[in-house]
RNA sequence: CGCGGGGUGGAGCAGCCUGGUAGCUCGUCGGGCUCAUAACCCGAAGGUCGUUGGUUCAAAUCCAACCCCCGCAACCA
């Protein structure tokens, strides 16, 4: 059942985010900047389908529940279903919400496996390694009981026997690929980096597992199951059509957002498996920036996941989206803080946007009956809005042009140039002081006639960002064409119709107190496990009434409290540091010799930055003294300095204010 | 030579790819206006665009070298 398509289609996906945590800022800001996309390209004509979801296998979900006592798909179909949730009360939750348990993808996994073998792309081998069960990868070059590169969590050494693709014959054909697609990667530092990773050479990759179950099965291949990664990337094409996906007529793919910790996966290794299948290519893939703390100004709130629900309860959608979109340049790492965010909000939507509209139209309101009035027609160029024309064209052609670049704070930045020069066009005109000479009348008319129109711009071209505020706005201008569907290379000056009655102006954004907004959020964000009071706020129209989290083992985990018995296995004496040097090619590391009474130790400890090895020796130390001996960076440490860590990173050291003898016994 | 990001008025940032009067939000000072959400408008103070050199008629922007800051990792048992 073909759908044949009037306009041209545009697909767009979100990664597939994992079920083994909740979503932060970062993933809401990826997910917010696509449904922009996807209502962007709306208004510019495309039949649009966008995808988002969740990547549900793998080793770290199946521990998760097996800690909740849960099946893994019991465990994971509750996160995923809060993760719907949340798309849902934030209205961007996209077409389809795929889940790498359905059915149907599992379906698409296997044949497009299969594809990949039958035209001789799948290996059968055994590997050793070091596994980071945390990042689903083996690390290269680690030794047993070596830490992750990637988080620091201690690699386990696994040995499997599994099936590998072949990625190293996709070497150069992706180059290939890469040259003769230059747009294929977005921004470009994120293509350069791939460029020299793929040049670097390709190692074939294992793209199954037999030591877990928690997977899609290999078929006829018991108990393999694919590796989390192939598995999830194809999520994009089973939500196209899978195996059929020739029928829906979405694929390839023509965006795929992803954040750009991610980018090597859906650059490198997607790419490669769609060619071994036979199979089209996404057009495009953009990484955008991570969102940064500004840690003095957010040291309050301690910890730096942020998650979007307290912001929305506190302030609305529309204000994150307009923050996210207006001051992070896309594809750049921006800093993100509460504080910011409602100076914008404050400054651009409340002064700006709101109350140019709230003037506006209590003017028509007033003067007019509540009826657009009919300008002037008059050939002078002195009667419409400075600029005007200007906006017609220009502006217009502009404000597009930077919003299919992705250049969305440029966009937006053009846009609030024109609600200024309104805002401005009213000042100098003084409409409240024409209003009270009636030989004035035709020039009030069309005063308030160019800055209702303006406006109606305006918030048809803002309407990807802010599309609740700007749907009010239209309704109070008195159009009742959706909003969603206006398209924007058909908009044009002077298509606001005289005599249109509008409606009751209302505030679309009311000015919020700074301090007593921050102080909301932040309560709400400490409160992590309760659910959010329906507390209906201006700007939001989704009630977001989630149900509270099922306290998930795996997203919140408290610190548990221990017994007495356990702390005594811990023993710590004070100790006298006789001789400290440092470590050769290390910046942080202090080798140091240290007396705790009936023997002279080595430890290595990380205090380079804060103590000169001169100022250590004759300081006496708290040292625990029964800890696992560990190599660092070469050198063999027994036991640990006791030093307070401060958030900044720096240590400073245990000591006492009396004297003490050396070897004394803490307890 | 580990990877990456950055150094632009008091703060936070854009502009750099596609050289040509340095822009935005906030803050400060003075003025205007009163339709509007203590809003809006105007004016002012405040910048040798990290440093040095190069290319050019012209450099924040391109090239080279250098300095400094911040993440991450190596290395904080």
């Amino acid at each position: 059942m073909s759908t044949p398509r009037a306009k041209p289609k545009y697909y767009l996906t979100t990664p597939l985010y994992y079920t083994n945590g909740m979503p932060h800022i970062g993933h809401t800001y990826s997910t917010i900047v696509t449904d922009v996309i996807r209502r962007y390209k709306r208004m510019r004509g495309f039949d649009v389908f966008m995808t988002t979801g969740a990547d549900e296998h793998g080793v770290n979900v199946e521990r998760s529940a097996q800690k909740a006592g849960k099946t893994p798909l019991d465990f994971s179909t509750e996160i995923a279903k809060q993760w719907k949730d949340l798309w849902d009360d934030l209205g961007i939750a996209g077409d389809e919400f795929i889940r790498t348990t359905d059915e149907k993808h599992h379906r698409t996994v296997q044949w497009l496996f299969q594809r990949c073998r039958d035209n001789g792309f799948i290996d059968k081998g055994s590997y050793t390694g070091q596994y980071c069960v945390h990042d689903n990868a083996y690390v290269v070059d680690a030794g047993p009981g070596d830490p992750c590169p990637d988080c620091g969590r201690p690699t386990e050494t696994v040995t499997e026997e599994n099936y590998f693709f072949k990625l190293s014959e996709f070497q150069q054909k992706l180059l290939d690929f890469y040259a003769a697609n230059p747009d294929f990667i977005q921004p470009e530092t994120r293509r350069n980096e791939v460029l020299s990773f793929v040049n670097g050479g390709l190692k074939n990759l294992s793209i199954t597992r037999t030591t877990i179950k928690w997977g899609i099965p290999v078929p006829g291949e018991a108990p393999h199951v694919f590796y989390v990664w192939f598995d999830a990337l194809i999520g994009y094409l089973s939500a196209a059509g899978g195996p059929e996906y020739d029928q829906r007529g979405l694929w390839p793919a023509d965006l795929h957002i992803v954040g750009k910790e991610i980018i090597r996966f859906h650059a490198v290794y997607w790419p490669a498996f769609l060619m071994a299948a036979d199979l089209p290519l996404p057009k495009q893939i953009w990484a955008h920036g991570w969102l940064l703390f500004d840690s003095q100004k957010m040291s309050k709130s301690r910890g730096n996941v942020v998650r979007p629900r307290p912001i929305v309860n506190a302030l609305g959608i529309e204000p994150l989206r307009y923050y996210m979109l207006r001051e992070i340049v896309f594809g750049q790492d921006g800093g993100f803080s509460y504080d910011a965010m409602v100076t914008r909000y404050n400054s651009d939507l409340a002064n700006g946007l709101g109350n140019l509209a709230s003037r506006t139209l209590t003017m028509i309101d007033r003067y007019f009956g509540g009826e657009i009035p009919k300008p002037a027609v008059a050939p002078g160029k002195e009667m419409y809005a400075p600029g005007a024309a200007d906006f017609a064209s220009e502006s217009l052609a502009n404000i597009t042009k930077l919003y299919d670049r992705f250049s969305f704070s440029q966009a937006l930045e053009a846009i609030w140039e024109q609600v200024a020069a309104i805002d401005k066009f009213i000042t100098v005109e003084k409409p409240w002081a024409l209003a009270e000479k009636p030989e004035d009348r035709d020039r009030l008319a069309t005063v308030l006639y160019s800055a209702a129109e303006s406006l109606r711009m305006i918030a048809a071209l803002a309407h990807p960002v802010l599309p609740q505020a700007t749907i009010k706005i239209w309704n109070q201008l008195g159009l009742t064409e959706p909003l969603g569907q206006v398209q924007l290379d058909q908009l044009a000056w002077g298509q606001l119709k005289p005599g249109t009655k509008i409606g009751k102006p209302e505030g679309i954004f009311p000015r919020v107190d700074k301090t007593e907004t921050i102080a909301r959020i932040e309560t709400m964000e400490q409160e992590p496990t309760k659910a959010p009071e329906a507390a209906p706020t201006p700007a939001v129209t989704t009630a977001p009434a989630a149900a509270s989290a099922p306290a998930a083992a795996a997203v919140a985990p408290a610190a548990s409290k221990i017994g007495i018995e356990d702390f005594a296995k811990v023993e710590m004496r004070v100790g006298l540091v006789k001789a400290a040097e440092r470590v050769a090619g290390a910046d942080k590391l202090l080798q140091l010799q240290v007396d705790i009474g009936d023997e002279v130790r080595q430890i290595v400890a990380g205090l380079a930055l804060a103590y000169k090895p001169e100022d250590l020796v004759g300081r006496k130390v708290v040292v625990v003294t029964n800890l696992q001996p560990r190599k660092l960076r070469g050198v063999e440490s027994n036991g640990m300095i006791v030093a307070a860590s401060l958030p900044d990173g720096a240590p400073v050291l245990a000591g006492f204010l009396e004297d003490v003898p050396v070897g004394a016994r803490l307890k």
